[in-house]
DNA sequence: GCCAACGTTGGC
DNA sequence: GCCAACGTTGGC
């Protein structure tokens, strides 16, 4: 576990990479995130391939992360993350009692992975999937392709900024 | 609640 | 290795 100063900001900005999580607020919301006692938990359950890849291979510890609430009304992106641990095995596939148990995946040959991600800000104003729809610069984000299923998604510096922008906050740190 | 799009499974 | 059937995702 990694602990981390409180002074000890952070990660250089060079190399970071953006990427949008997707979660269903009624499982897991940035509300949820926010009240952890450390702000910090372990994105389980992702069970695809190519998730699983970007989660295993990708995403580093001071990536930068937007948590996208599906499934509910309104559609938003609620706020942001930071990642504070790359991936490691997802245990919660070896769990024969929890939901997201899969038999195939062996704790000396995982075939799932995790990040630990840490609540950077919840936006005040959350950016709507219309307003993402209406502006040039989001329209084109892969969330908003049609029968996009993907949950672990990269994002672009510029639309990273843009969403910022809609939100009406400045690009973090 | 509907259903299109997608990924996975399994028979052949 | 093909592909139909199936289950899931997720916007509408």
């Amino acid at each position: 576990m990694a602990k981390k100063k409180a002074s000890a900001s952070p990660t250089p900005t060079a190399g970071r990479r953006y990427w949008l999580f997707k979660s269903e607020p009624e499982s897991y919301s940035i509300q949820h995130l926010e009240k952890e006692p450390t702000q910090t938990t372990f994105w389980d359950g992702v069970r695809n391939y190519q998730a699983r890849n970007s989660l295993r291979d990708d995403v580093k510890v001071g990536d930068r992360v937007l948590m996208y609430h599906s499934n509910c009304d309104p559609l938003i992106i609620a706020g942001t993350m930071e990642v504070v641990r790359a991936g490691y095995p997802d245990h919660t596939a070896f769990d024969p009692n929890d939901h997201h148990y899969d038999p195939k995946s062996k704790p000396d040959a995982p075939t799932w992975y995790m990040v630990d991600v840490r609540w950077q800000q919840t936006f005040e104003t959350p950016v709507t999937r219309e307003q993402l729809a209406e502006d040039p610069e989001t329209a084109t984000m892969v969330v908003m392709q049609r029968g996009s299923r993907l949950s672990i998604q990269p994002v672009t510096e510029k639309e990273w900024n843009a969403v910022h922008r809609l939100a009406g906050v400045k690009p973090g740190r």
